[in-house]
DNA sequence: CGTTGGTGATCTACGTTGTATAGATCTACA
DNA sequence: TGTAGATCTATACAACGTAGATCACCAACG
């Protein structure tokens, strides 16, 4: 991990933040960092060497080094993981668009690991726990900064009226409901509660301590 | 939609299917339909209008007129978005890449409110419920197929091996569990039950009946 | 019958992308 | 001073998305 790649890699994310993923070319990167394209080459490899080396710098960011209890862990990871989400909306759309292979995105498995042991969740329990929550929490990260929540479903009245009314009963039954605006904040802790609630259902004793 | 759009449309998939979403190129798809790349603007407007038609074509695929209680539904159109998703891997990508916007998609979430709501969910909470829910079921799909599960995690020893032991309590705790095969089929039989424990216990009477 | 208008396909061409290849330049140590 | 290695540059090419102009068809109307 040369300087010379993390400057690269900086640049990027700042370029896919300031412009879009669709703006991080290879030429584009050279430009800010002050350097021919061919240049980057023997620091990233290829164009999807400079992504993943872009997701893997992503991850490098989030702080393991906490403590409290598992709930308070997990729920810092996951608050930090949205935060980073939403100060790098460009680069989170690669964090379901490429396999995560980095040492940093072990390490964060890792810590969800240890809470969910130290919650009393079985061993034979916790890979799976631990998929399902990374996936709702990247899920949720991702889907708020890519506007998949929000536009894509007809919640505002505006959209709604374009079809027929018989055809969405749900819709029509929701309607006050789906006019309100959404406070993307709550729902991201109650998702985070419901989480926790389902892992405490899941915690045997004794824990595992380590 | 005229048959001319449709026929583009399955083409672009078939070839993200057998050669992978970057190689749907205008040129491509265009050779595959018998026809000159500029022929297709009419019928997708762009290369993004492609995508995002893709997109539809794959949730248009999806059978909707399903009967049974409302468990019985959930479960057979989870079912049906993996399967789905397995037999397209590459076009599963775009779901969390592009925000969704068709009328199919619309009637998808459609049908998982009308089931919340005979479930007994509270109208405040059902959009909610609806998003954590294809969140997860989503991106289970879309993890499964690109990869993000199985091979990112270094579950298996080998991987396991190149990082020094210390840094890693979780893994090393679970040495045994995470060299085992991952049967994902029953992992994602695990995940819909634990969903639908979830909507249980928000559940209140009477529910809402149609 | 000839003309006309509109729809869709085509042909050509331009700018941008990722990157192979070969050469230039700098640094550090003998 | 010379030489090896690492780093950057220059040039070039194939493939990409797509703008613009043109052309082939075919139904409808006088």
């Amino acid at each position: 991990m040369s300087d010379r790649r993390q400057e690269i890699l900086d640049a990027a994310l700042a370029i896919a933040d300031e412009k879009g993923l669709s703006s991080v070319t290879m030429r584009a990167v050279a430009e800010r960092v002050g350097v021919t394209p061919m240049a980057l080459y023997p620091h990233v490899r290829d164009k999807d060497g400079l992504l993943d080396g872009m997701l893997g710098r992503l991850l490098g960011r989030l702080r393991l080094d906490i403590h409290g209890d598992w709930r308070e862990r997990l729920g810092v990871l996951a608050h930090a993981m949205r935060a980073l989400a939403r100060e790098h909306p460009g680069a989170t759309a690669l964090l379901f668009a490429r396999p995560t292979v980095s040492p940093d995105a072990v390490r964060v498995v890792d810590a969800i690991y240890t809470a969910l042991l130290e919650a009393g969740v079985p061993a034979a329990d916790v890979p799976r726990i631990e998929r399902l929550a990374s996936t709702l929490i990247l899920g949720f990260a991702v889907s708020e900064a890519s506007g998949r929540f929000g536009t894509g479903t007809l919640n505002q009245r505006a959209g709604r009226g374009r079809l027929p009314e018989g055809d969405l009963p749900g819709h029509h039954a929701l309607a006050e409901t789906l006019d309100a605006d959404v406070d993307w904040s709550a729902e991201f802790e109650a998702d985070l509660a419901d989480i926790t609630t389902l892992i405490e259902s899941y915690a045997r004793h004794p824990p595992y301590v380590p």
